[in-house]
RNA sequence: GGGAGUUUAGCUCAGCUGGUUCAGAGCACCUGCCUUACAAGCAGGGGGUCACUGGUUCGAAUCCAGUAACUCCCA
């Protein structure tokens, strides 16, 4: 069959991928078989395919098609998460282009747009990752809102509550005033921003002209302020112990307190204490006991409590307080200053700080055992170095708030009675049953649900549990046979919002890890260095680059500059490089279909060498390569098949064996040839997945049915370690000769002999003459004792080489090459006997070490003896 | 402000418990080649005080301390 020169991804891969579809080779079901699971991290609906998902998913796909092929019952599960304030923001902003406002809307209403846009726009991630050959058991879909897993989240909402692990509390949140929710503090962005520091005075109470002078960048928050705080040790303010002061203009006495958490060395070391609103004066007003005023309305503009400004934005009131406060002369002076300010991840509003009744779940309690399965390593994760970040946030973890004031999420199953009473149930009839039991006597209809829905979090923290439905069906057949799973596949910035709690939720409902390995990917960064993300515009789209270099280039491109937990400063040209590598091989394998196969030519030794010699090489490889895999070092792990590919196969391998132009090969070498190649295809198989299809279907005839990704991986056979190393002998004897014939510019065409003169006694090993013969064009290798006349010559290790030539040789030239050499082995001879004449190395030094430097010296003397004998007979 | 990490060739990184697999790989670069599998290629080649300073040691890219730069996390 005519191949192309070139691969053509194109024609191949929707090919391959619909044939995998259609014979079902992702599905699984539990059986007899080991399982080996990965649960995708759910991307959100929202999103589209961006270069992190590729990195993510290669490597994930790669596992698990090797688990596959190692015997493994493979299963990875694919999904999305509801990305309850990404999406409900999205919905908002389409209904808002359609002259729709969500306030004119039920929540029903609203939640069946959300649902239309989610059956939209849900599902293009999933189906971008086909394109890049993604093995998912799609059978197995999940959505973090389903049914099932929306009833699972429920079902763990009520659980911990009964267990007291769920509680309702007054707390100070990270609230959106744009989007009118809570967020997480991981959901805040700190960023360093120019901001003014104003120096305001505070009159002391009781006196006409005393003033204590407070440092600020929110001067809009004095209207809430309830104290103002000074270090106890401060020399300045030690006359003002039991004072009082008055807030500038609305004239509220407050008192004076002293505690050690103000810096002396910030503005004038006296804080102004806004308990309602700052998470640090917060604290303080508990501790102090400072009456606490909230100023702000949730959209962030002042209320009635501030007394002045009444509905205005609090930025605007900013502004509107400092003229204020100078005409009156309460600003003494404005600093510039960099502060950091946080922002919403979602809405990049300013985040305010916010008093506000929310459910919280108690972290405590699930850290520790969180904590000690990673310290233990019966969780590893790779690299372990994130040991040390996690530790760390385990061991100061915080209460986790759990609601949030949005739509689109699962609904908290809470109902409030008319007198304020609280039922955690799953149903309102079941709520209202709870009610009567307490004693209550109230219809059901007076009952109403809390509005707020759960933290996207709350779901996924579930999901290598919920995919199974193993907290409804805690002993079904699919939750004890894959869970736990193997691997998490992940990026180290949701390491403690997502991984941290898939292990305390795993240890908590069943009593297990949710998986053993963790793999934390880098971060795909552009050539700059900057993060890759849709507001800079400076990700490709990985469709685009598929297209351009095929899935199997992408896959190697994002793979090979990506050691784990390393950031990855993305470029095209790594693609490129993995689609020259496709074209490499392709052409590997139409060289070998090309040949005509005669059985009666009898196999030349050199063939049988080379095929002798690829094997063992090829099972060197394997124990490097799964060594590489037990490491999770997945990007070693594809460069040692690339070398072992292109270089030992192509370069080497096929060179010793091609038969003469035109000529037929014998078939001992060809079928050995076909069985490396098509071992070669699937330890290559997981990387490169449609490519090693195409040409496992080309390398013999296969029934319908049949695919490299369900064979059984090459098992690793015993090889000769000494034979590898005489043959790399042999690879420096053909380099130096191949060096020569371009030095001396001759042809290849043009034959050679080649002379070997050992010395030291050495044993000749002629095992690969014959492939140095062919590789060189030698016409004659012979053995000698005396050394050559009028020939060029090299010297590797203590043997020397000579080429005889007709004509004249440059002997000047000659003996400059050898004065050169001779030079660098005198030079090396002397720093090693430097070494040996230090009594104190030698004394202190292993024995081993020492008869190291002894051999390399003895070798080195030898070899000089040879340079100096060659270039005396040269003279 | 607190903690962690990084610094080796132009770029991205290997280098485990100090000593010939210690200065390496891939890409990029340079020089020859369109040699009938592949120019998306072949054959060669150049290139690094291992961030800086000091210490431990017979011996340091490797261990220790300090300095600098960068990155991340937490506040």
């Amino acid at each position: 069959m005519e191949l192309p020169t070139k691969y053509d991804p194109s024609l191949t891969e929707d090919k391959w991928y619909a044939y995998w579809l259609t014979n079902r080779f992702f599905h699984s079901e539990p059986d007899s078989r080991p399982a080996y699971t990965i649960v995708i991290p759910p991307p959100n609906v929202t999103g589209v395919l961006h270069m992190g998902h590729i990195l993510n998913n290669t490597i994930q796909d790669i596992i698990i098609r090797r688990a596959r092929m190692l015997g493994y019952n493979a299963c990875w599960v694919p999904g999305t998460d509801h990305a309850s304030i990404a999406t409900e923001a999205k919905v908002v902003a389409k209904l808002k282009a359609e002259g729709i406002d969500k306030k004119d809307l039920s929540r029903d209403e609203f939640l069946s747009h959300a649902w239309q846009w989610k059956e939209k726009h849900g599902g293009i991630i999933l189906d971008q990752l086909k394109k890049l050959g993604a093995s998912c058991d799609w059978d197995r879909t999940c959505f973090t809102m389903d049914p099932a897993l929306y009833e699972s989240v429920i079902d763990v909402f009520i659980d911990l509550f009964n267990k007291g692990l769920i509680y309702r509390g007054v707390r100070m949140v990270n609230w959106d005033p744009k989007a009118l929710t809570a967020v997480s503090d991981e959901e805040v962005i700190y960023k360093e921003v120019n901001s003014k520091l104003y120096y305001v005075r505070y009159r002391i109470e009781n006196t006409n002209d005393e003033w204590i002078t407070i440092a600020t960048t929110r001067p809009e928050t004095i209207l809430g302020d309830t104290a103002v705080c000074v270090h106890p040790d401060d020399e300045r303010y030690q006359h003002l112990k039991g004072k009082r002061v008055i807030i500038p203009l609305v004239g509220r006495s407050v008192p004076l307190i002293f505690d050690e958490y103000v810096e002396r060395e910030f503005g004038t070391g006296a804080l102004k204490v806004t308990p309602a609103h700052d998470i640090n004066d917060y604290n303080l007003g508990i501790k102090h006991k400072l009456q606490s005023i909230d100023i702000f309305n949730d959209n962030g503009t002042l209320n009635e409590k501030a007394q002045l400004y009444v509905g205005d934005d609090r930025f605007l009131v900013r502004e509107k307080i400092t003229g204020e406060l100078h005409k009156k002369g309460f600003l003494v002076k404005t600093e510039d200053i960099v502060n950091k300010v946080g922002y919403s991840e979602r809405t990049d509003a300013v985040i305010e700080p916010k008093l506000s009744m929310q459910w919280f779940m108690k972290m405590a309690d699930l850290a520790k055992p969180a904590l000690d399965v990673v310290l233990s390593e019966e969780v590893k994760f790779y690299p372990a170095k994130f040991i040390n970040t996690y530790k760390h946030w385990m061991e100061n973890v915080k209460d986790w708030c759990i609601s949030r004031q949005l739509w689109w999420g699962q609904r908290i199953p809470a109902f409030y009675a008319p007198d304020g009473s609280i039922f955690v149930a799953k149903t309102i009839e079941q709520a209202h049953e709870k009610a009567v039991l307490s004693g209550l006597n109230i219809k059901i209809g007076e009952l109403t649900q809390d509005d707020d829905v759960l933290d996207t979090w709350f779901s996924s923290w579930l999901w290598p549990i919920s995919v199974f439905d193993g907290i409804r069906k805690p002993d079904n057949a699919d939750i004890n046979y894959y869970y736990p799973t193997q691997d998490l596949i992940t990026a180290p910035d949701i390491l403690f919002f997502w991984v941290a709690r898939m292990i305390m939720a795993g240890l908590e409902y069943r009593k297990a890890i949710p998986f053993s390995n963790v793999y934390l990917t880098g971060m795909v960064r552009d050539k700059l260095g900057r993060k890759m993300s849709k507001q800079l515009g400076n990700s490709p789209d990985p469709i685009d680059l598929i297209t351009k270099f095929g899935a199997d280039g992408v896959r190697m491109g994002m793979l090979l500059a990506s050691p784990a937990g390393n950031d990855l400063p993305f470029d095209e040209s790594q693609c490129e490089q993995g689609r020259n590598f496709s074209n490499k091989i392709w052409n590997a394998f139409r060289l070998i279909n090309g040949w005509q196969c005669d059985d009666k030519i009898a196999q030349p030794q050199s063939s049988m060498v080379a095929v002798d010699w690829f094997n063992a090489k090829m099972n060197s490889t394997m124990i490097e390569l799964n060594d590489h895999f037990d490491k999770y070092r997945m990007s070693d792990a594809l460069l040692c098949m690339y070398k072992l590919i292109w270089d030992d196969f192509c370069s080497w391998y096929l060179e010793m064996i091609k038969p003469p132009f035109q000529q037929p090969i014998d078939k001992i070498t060809y079928q050995a040839t076909l069985n490396i190649f098509e071992k070669l295809m699937q330890l290559l198989h997981p990387f490169m997945p449609f490519i090693t299809e195409e040409l496992w279907h080309h390398i013999r005839e296969r029934k319908e049915g049949e695919s490299v990704m369900m064979t059984r991986m090459p098992a690793t056979q015993t090889f000769d370690g000494e034979f590898l190393k005489h043959f790399a002998y042999v690879q420096e004897v053909i380099t130096e000769v191949r060096g020569i014939r371009k030095d001396k510019n001759i042809s290849f065409k043009e034959s050679i002999k080649l002379m070997i003169r050992k010395n030291n006694n050495e044993v000749s090993d002629t095992a690969f003459d014959t492939v140095a013969a062919k590789l060189c064009n030698i016409s004659d290798i012979s053995y000698v004792s005396e050394k050559v006349e009028q020939a060029l010559t090299f010297i590797i290790r203590s043997t020397e080489f000579y080429i005889p030539v007709e004509g004249s040789i440059d002997t000047e030239a000659e003996i400059l090459k050898l004065k050169e050499e001779l030079k660098y082995h005198r030079g090396f001879f002397d720093s090693v006997m430097k070494k040996l004449g230090n009594e104190r190395f030698v004394n202190s030094a292993p024995k081993q070490v020492v008869d190291i430097e002894r051999k390399k010296l003895a070798d080195a003397e030898a070899k000089i003896n040879i340079i100096e004998e060659q270039i005396k007979g040269l003279q």
